[in-house]
DNA sequence: CCTTCCTTCGCTGTATACAGTATCCCGCAG
DNA sequence: CTGCGGGATACTGTATACAGCGAAGGAAGG
């Protein structure tokens, strides 16, 4: 066997089913015939079965009764729903690291993050790729700031839900302009959980935190409204259903 | 092959060893083979390997990066923040529910289950097993109340988190007079939160919710430091270290 | 007596085999 | 032309086979 990793076939087949489901490939509610799948994916049905259990829990698959799989589809209210989970959970992560105190290295790096943040974001100096980089890190250290497992888990989890990521519209912002100022106001968002956090004002930290989710909302109603072209764009956007 | 219901070995998997761990058959850090727990379930690996990933899921077992499973273990900590992120999530529920509008249906058997659950508090009339049925329906309600797939799944989710569920700690009441008290408390709570969703109140609906799952909060407090013994009675709690 | 290396056993991850059932397609009747 | 069985097909859920790696235990040396 040529295990490299430990799960390296079920890890592929995880990465590569998400990415086929997300890029579109399949419309939302048709059936994934294992065979198929496995034979596509160059592996057997054992790791493949186990990665669409998991895209089953994430959301993207459903289980039929009488048996299989298929590719959900979405509502626009249901992005919405998990766009405002994803604030909910980021929220309390927020909350507490400022209520308990945040994990001192985490913070000094937020603070970085934030200062250079700031950079990518300016006009003159605008560099795109880093701000995508800066801002998956800035939300990966706020989803452990407070310390707890627990939080950081169910925080990543909800950020798994179907078009929810932090970075889920930051394909596509390279070609919309419009979008320069929601980075900007981002920005000014970062700025203020920052501080909020180092300030211990869990409260006004929480509804930052939501408030900040919320661009994600306005992105994702942006696209679907006034561009719908872009939706091919973005991952996971084709199956989502007016 | 003898399959009444589609998954009847891995729900049978599931269900049973959860049961076996929560129980604490195992000890916290135990490794579990896969081979004999097979046997012992009487079934086979693959269906047994799928339920152990659903309880690595739960946080019941973690990955162990060798190869294999083994019993996770708890602090206070994880324990106290699984019932927070459980309030959070209801309060996210409720908030939704009175901010949107409650289903109608729901509402309405809402408001029957609180005046039922009003009836079996009623030390004239208390009737412990009724409540604990009302209470899981009343949470179960709380759940669907706002009519959103996403946020049902992932508020119930949350209470599958390790002693995170609203019905964790109504096993042992029957025998801990202290808790009655508890109970009459949060009688009051699920009338008022039903009141605060009906009148729109998002904000008191949510930190009503928050407040509620508190009580859990102090019920694992109580057993863990005053009641030890009782520990073992408590789903769960045979994992949690001091 | 303790430590260290090697061997052996056992366990995991993956592939494949098997049995039962849903699905699809076709022919036929209305 | 449409709706409805009926059989073949194909796919799912489960069991088992297999190969490689880890863990434990014993032998040998310090």
């Amino acid at each position: 066997m040529t295990s490299q990793d430990r799960n390296a076939r079920f890890a592929r087949a995880l990465i590569e089913l998400r990415s086929l489901i997300l890029k579109g490939e399949f419309a939302a509610g048709d059936r994934l015939a294992e065979t198929g799948l496995a034979e596509r994916l160059g592996l057997s049905r054992t790791p493949l079965r186990q990665a669409m259990d998991r895209l089953v829990d994430e959301g993207l698959l459903e289980r039929i009764e009488t048996g299989g799989c298929r590719v959900a589809s979405f509502g626009m209210d249901d992005i919405l729903d998990a766009i405002e989970l994803r604030g909910v959970m980021e929220g309390t992560a927020a909350r507490l690291a400022a209520e308990r105190g945040a994990d001192p290295d985490l913070a000094a790096r937020m603070e970085e993050v934030t200062d250079a943040l700031e950079v990518a974001v300016d006009p003159d100096r605008f560099d795109f790729r880093a701000y995508v980089r800066l801002n998956a890190e800035f939300h990966d250290i706020l989803a452990h700031l407070a310390g707890s497992p627990i939080v950081a888990r169910e925080v990543e989890r909800a950020c798994r839900l179907p078009v929810a990521s932090p970075t889920a519209f930051l394909q596509g912002q390279e070609v919309i302009p419009d979008f320069r100022d929601s980075l900007l106001r981002a920005q000014v968002q970062h700025r203020a959980l920052t501080q909020a956090i180092a300030a211990r004002e869990g409260a006004r930290a929480e509804a930052l935190a939501r408030e900040h989710a919320r661009l994600a909302r306005e992105n994702f109603q942006y696209v679907m409204m006034k561009k719908p072209d872009l939706a091919a764009r973005v991952p996971g956007l084709s199956l989502v259903a007016p």
